[in-house]
DNA sequence: AGAAATTTGTCCGTATGTATC
DNA sequence: AGATACATACGGACAAATTTC
């Protein structure tokens, strides 16, 4: 059979379905989308039409997807930061490796990190707490 | 022959490849890439990969793609950081918040947070990894 | 602890549609 | 109209992370 995709493509018909779903609750927040086996028995679409769809509610921050997990409907659809009446205090300090940031700089647990911490708070309070990690100089 | 893929999978190889061409000045601002078909030769991979390693340079705000014309560089845009040919994965989840958290967010140990977490990747592995906590929607 | 099943990730090849030159 | 180039879609195979038994 020939694939034609007037006006819309199949992907992106898909992805409209799935947001809908997350946006009216029928997938709460937090929950596992069905898997992507399944995904293509429901729309009877190949494995790759359906990874592009949900590529597409990935990079529109909607889903995060976790190798060998499954895909979650995210708890928060965006998240635009207030730049106004806000007051960061920023400190540096270093932090020694957990396994997970271990595992990401491929490095050996215990072994130290540079952490820069910001902070933003506004009336109401501590508004966010930012943490970026980096390798120490000189370990890279 | 099998796929496998130690260490760094074969689109994001090209895609640091081609992003290291673009900030060297290998290809200039506005001018075009090579053809996906180009590209399939130059590194021998299908067009599948190659496509992906593209896919990863727009997301990162590289490239621009325009149907049935190709593939430019864009000019320097706005970049906070120095070195350009970096890759950037973000992803979204929950934690529940532990002493040091719950304090600075006055609230309970044990609450849940939204965490938004950012992992910059160059060809030498992970660069950094930045996490933004905040309060979930309706705590606050 | 270890093996199997499940689920997502990567890669290939092919075919066809659509936009641009 | 023809050639070129990107877009969509299918199918298959194997790798890697996670969960389950």
């Amino acid at each position: 059979m020939p694939t034609p995709h007037y006006g819309q493509p199949r992907y992106r018909a898909i992805a409209q379905e799935l947001s809908e779903r997350i946006e009216s609750g029928v997938i709460p927040p937090g929950a596992l989308l069905p898997t992507e086996s399944a995904l293509t028995a429901e729309f009877q679409a190949s494995r790759g039409t359906i990874r592009q769809a949900l590529s597409a509610l990935r990079e529109n921050g909607l889903t995060t997807t976790e190798h060998g997990r499954g895909t979650y409907a995210n708890p928060h659809p965006y998240e635009p930061a207030p730049t106004e009446n806000l007051i960061r205090e920023v400190r540096q300090r270093e932090v020694v490796a957990d396994i997970e940031l271990a595992t990401l700089f491929s490095i050996e647990v215990g072994s130290t990190l540079v952490l820069h911490e910001s902070v933003t708070r506004s009336q109401s309070g501590v508004e966010a707490v930012s943490r970026t990690y980096r390798l120490a100089e000189g370990d890279q």
